[in-house]
RNA sequence: GGGAGGUUAGCUCAGCGGUAGAGCACCUGUCUUACAAGCAGGGGGUCGUGGGUUCAAGUCCCUCACCUCCCACCA
């Protein structure tokens, strides 16, 4: 097939991908004898859009799976998405309200109603999220697709649910729960976030206390104050009770009591004690027993007790609140105080913390079974990390890890929306619950209200998706008998990387390891590779606000291609490290791309239509040939090391270098001289090495390698192609370093070249004195001719050739050359020339002040001292060799 | 308040114990029949500060300064 000028990424990528699909190269086969390597795509929500965090996601992922896969794995790259609960209902219930004019959907539609237009619409938009999966190249198993809400990962939940309930682990009780009064339900303390604020100090008058707060009307529900034990000032009090009449509201009833927690240092030293409306407040309450009365209610008004406040917003009431105060004089100071608004990460709306029963998973209780020990959720996901047998990369964010979990409490597991995998706990009267998959026979049960937190279901992700889903709906096997029977399962589990972004470590793969371990008894991943977050140009977070500096992935794809949005997201990329992209660099990237496609057409044109023969290394003679297939071979063993370690920018980077500047700059251009094209041997090594480059490639860019892949009549199809050997790494090592020189001396004539104003038309005569390697310069002398137009080439010895007024010389640790210019300027080439001789004097110096020590000598390991005495020596040649063209 | 990370060429970043690197940007030349989305050449860094360890230190240790992020309801 014939090259197009440019490879035409938006008429090719979706061919390509569906040829990818049709062949079945994506699918993996649980029956086979490969060693299993499986990726759980991190499930993007079902009714979203791709953006950036996707994209980077993807291509970390598919690169994985695409390497593995050539290296002769059993890949398994598990695609799906995800009810994302909160976020979907809050879109349809906003849809059905601004689009249909419906006020209040959920009162207006009831439950079953609500949550069919919400499944309708996730059925609508799924489609959308995995088309744009798709445009990205990602090789994952569309045959094994999977969402969260599936039968099967629904009974997964149940199971689990079920059995953390027997073991103690899933408690019901009513604590502080984080309140979100906007979105009606709770969320968990790791879905808050913090925004600084400026907000005001209010120090009220309290009996014979002086108390700080920020939020005065939650002091309506105060039940205690606290002082530290140790605080004399207030020791007299603590033990009595005390009233407190508030101006215009309600008398209340303050108990003095002493607590460690109190910092006598803060403020005044004394703590007004808000149990309903505090986490800090509820712990002291429930240390000595205080009572709890609540004045805020769910919908973010105060409640009756709080008297005439009663029915304002809580900002409403602070208002109020205030001028009573200030009015009856109590209100003793208001300054100006920075403090931290608790937000709800989705709605961003402040939350209400309050007091509700939940459900919650006990972190510390030891009902764990793990490797011979009964632990807690929280010692096993430490253990499993500390151990090492999940690693997670950076390595530092291990310690992030550890200090998250020394801070966990128990996890508030239970929404108060409708969407998502409901509470598998049935109600009957007032006394009789049932916790299981389906309702137990009988009359009169009734399910809890309630929904799991979705990254109660995610939590299970690795493996609920793959429980072989006919079994799952086997209400007759149990979990155990499932996982058992399931093929996926035994082979595909545990998972080989699981790859997404730092901002959720703690949501998910912190939860994924709590919940499998405890679930299955197996770790859910063994690596963990965190990537950061994609910044504009400047570093920040890229909004359409600035559209200068924000990308769409979709749109690069269109002008820019998959290939090098994919190149431009992963060079110069690290794991954990937050990434600045910009279009100059998807641009350069672009660049790559169109460079493998123009080196295709030169390599196509090489060779021929004749049929290429096999490599046979033994046969090839030519120095520069040998030296290509070695730095090939080279480039593969780093390549494949890196790759293992799960380092990709660096890689990129470095395949790019060495196809570029050593492929194309150098050997396809050598090329073009007979001597060394028209060889035999060559076109095998050109088809060998270009052949290797693809592979390499590929991972990255795979739209345009399968293309060219194709284009050049290679057999079958890039993506099953398998991953190369670097058998000739090692051969040839001192004609390897002949062809180096050479290439520094094709590079220094240039530069002669360049310096003498030599037009590049204009051939030169050139002299060449070789002192190491001169069988291989000698042998490439056509190459070095054509690279730097010599007209005539002179192989000399001796000074006589290199002094004069009409050469410029060039000195090297391998050679002298000297081009012929009558004309030159030779003040300027006496000035380049002692500036050599003055670095090389001060290398020199420096080796010999090494070489002089003693101590370097004794201490230094043995093959440092002797490149020491090696290099010394050759300097010394080259700055003698520069003394005389200096006439010293 | 606790924890982590960063400070290397104009910009973005590699390098982590043995003569300072890449890409982009910049300067000069060049449309050479794969590629001007190219080719050739070039300039540019006392590796944040101050100490220390070592024969040898961007590279290891400590101090300080500045930046970034995470966690923490000093009410």
């Amino acid at each position: 097939m014939a090259f197009s000028q440019y490879f035409e990424h938006h008429e090719r990528e979706a061919e390509i991908y569906r040829r990818w699909e049709e062949s079945g190269a994506f699918g993996a086969d649980a029956g086979s004898g490969r060693p299993a390597f499986t990726v759980s795509m991190p499930p993007p929500n079902a009714t979203g859009t791709l953006h950036l965090g996707h994209a980077i996601m993807l291509v970390l992922e598919d690169l994985m799976i695409r390497y593995r896969r050539m290296a002769g794995d059993e890949a398994l790259w598990v695609p799906g998405t995800d009810h994302a609960a909160i976020a979907t209902e809050n879109v349809v219930i906003k849809k059905l309200q601004t689009e249909e004019g419906i006020a209040d959907p959920r009162s207006a539609l009831g439950r079953e109603g609500l949550l069919a237009r919400i499944a309708a619409f996730v059925a609508e938009s799924q489609s959308t999220i995995r088309s744009q999966v798709r445009a990205m190249g990602s090789s994952c198993d569309w045959s094994r697709e999977r969402y969260t809400m599936d039968p099967q990962l629904n009974r997964c939940v149940a199971e689990v649910f079920g059995r953390m309930f027997r073991d103690g682990l899933i408690y019901r009780g009513a604590r502080i729960i984080n309140w979100d009064p906007g979105l009606q339900t709770t969320v968990s303390d790791d879905e808050i976030e913090y925004k600084e604020v400026t907000a005001k100090f209010y120090t009220l008058r309290y009996g014979p206390f002086l108390v700080g707060t920020s939020r005065p009307e939650t002091k309506l529900g105060d039940t205690a104050v606290a002082v530290h034990p140790g605080d004399e000032r207030w020791s007299q009090y603590v033990g009595r009770t005390i009233r407190v009449p508030w101006p215009n509201g309600p008398e209340i009833e303050i108990q003095v009591v002493a607590d460690e927690s109190v910092d006598p240092a803060f403020g005044t030293g004394a703590l007004g004690v808000t149990p309903a409306h505090s986490q800090v407040d509820f712990e002291i309450a429930q240390r000595h027993g205080l009572p709890y009365l609540p004045v805020i209610g769910e919908d973010g008004r105060m409640l009756p007790a709080a008297g005439p406040y009663a029915g304002m917003t809580v900002l409403e009431a602070r208002e109020a609140f205030v001028r009573d105060l200030e009015a009856a004089g109590l209100l003793e100071k208001v300054e100006s105080y920075p403090q931290r608004l608790s937000l709800c990460y989705r709605s961003k709306q402040p939350i209400e913390p309050l007091i509700k029963a939940q459900w919650f998973i006990d972190v510390n209780r030891p009902a764990v079974p793990w490797k011979g020990k009964l632990l807690s959720l929280k010692q096993v996901m430490r253990e499993v990390v500390a151990s090492g047998d999940v690693e997670i990369l950076p390595r530092h964010e291990e310690k992030t890890y550890f200090h998250w979990i020394d801070n966990l409490r128990d996890w508030c597991i239970s929404r108060q929306i409708w969407w998502g995998h409901r509470v598998p706990v049935y109600y009957r009267g007032g006394q009789e619950m049932y916790v299981g998959h389906r309702a137990p026979e009988g009359p009169g049960w009734r399910q809890d209200e309630d929904t799991l937190d979705t990254w109660f279901s995610s939590a299970l992700w690795t493996w609920s998706t793959l429980v072989d889903p006919a079994l799952a709906l086997d209400r007759d096997l149990s979990l155990e008998e499932v996982l058992a029977k399931s093929a996926d399962y035994q082979k595909f589990h545990p998972t080989g990387v699981m790859e997404t972004g730092y901002d959720i470590l703690f949501f998910w793969v912190a939860r994924m390891i709590l919940m499998t371990t405890y679930a299955t008894g197996q770790i859910p991943f063994r690596r963990v590779y965190l990537h950061g977050l994609i910044l504009d140009r400047d570093g920040e977070k890229m909004t359409k606000s600035k559209p200068e500096t924000a990308i769409d992935p979709l749109d690069e794809i269109h002008t820019n291609g998959t290939d090098a949005l994919r190149l431009s997201l992963v060079i110069g990329n690290s794991a954990g490290t937050d990434f600045r992209l910009s279009r100059e660099r998807i641009e350069a990237s672009r660049g790559l791309v169109n460079k493998l496609w123009n080196a295709a057409k030169l390599v196509e044109r090489t060779l021929g239509t004749e049929p290429v023969p096999p490599l046979d290394p033994a046969a090839v003679t030519h120095p520069v040939n040998r030296w290509m297939l070695v730095e090939c071979d080279r480039l593969v063993a780093a390549v494949t090391a890196r790759f293992d370690e799960l380092v990709f920018g660096d890689t990129a980077e470095q395949i790019r270098t060495a196809f570029w500047s050593q492929f194309c700059d150098f050997y396809l251009e050598a090329l073009k001289v007979p001597e060394l094209g028209n060889l035999a041997e060559t076109r095998a090594v050109v088809q060998r090495t270009f052949d290797v480059y693809l592979r390499l490639f590929h991972p990255f860019v795979p739209f345009v390698t399968e293309e060219i892949w194709t284009n050049l009549g290679r057999p079958g199809m890039l993506i099953r192609a398998a991953w190369p050997g670097a058998e000739l790494a090692d051969r040839w090592g001192e004609e390897n370093q002949g062809v180096e020189s050479l290439i520094r001396l094709v590079a220094e004539l240039r530069r002669l070249r360049a310096e003498l104003k030599i037009e590049p038309k204009a051939p030169v005569t050139v002299r060449v004195e070789p002192r190491s390697g001169a069988a291989t310069l000698r042998a490439a002398e056509a190459v070095l001719r054509r690279m730097v137009n010599v007209e005539a080439l002179e192989w000399v010895a001796g000074d006589a050739p290199f002094t004069g007024d009409d050469v410029a010389v060039a000195v090297d640790l391998a050679w002298r050359a000297a081009v012929l210019a009558p004309e030159k300027d030779a003040a300027a080439e006496r000035a380049r020339l002692e500036k050599e001789h003055a670095e090389a004097t001060k290398r020199l110096a420096g080796l010999e002040r090494n070489l002089a020590n003693a101590d370097f000598v004794a201490k230094a390991k043995p093959e440092v001292v002797a490149k020491a005495r090696a290099d010394a020596e050759q300097v010394r040649a080259a700055i003698a060799a520069l003394e005389r063209l200096l006439g010293g």
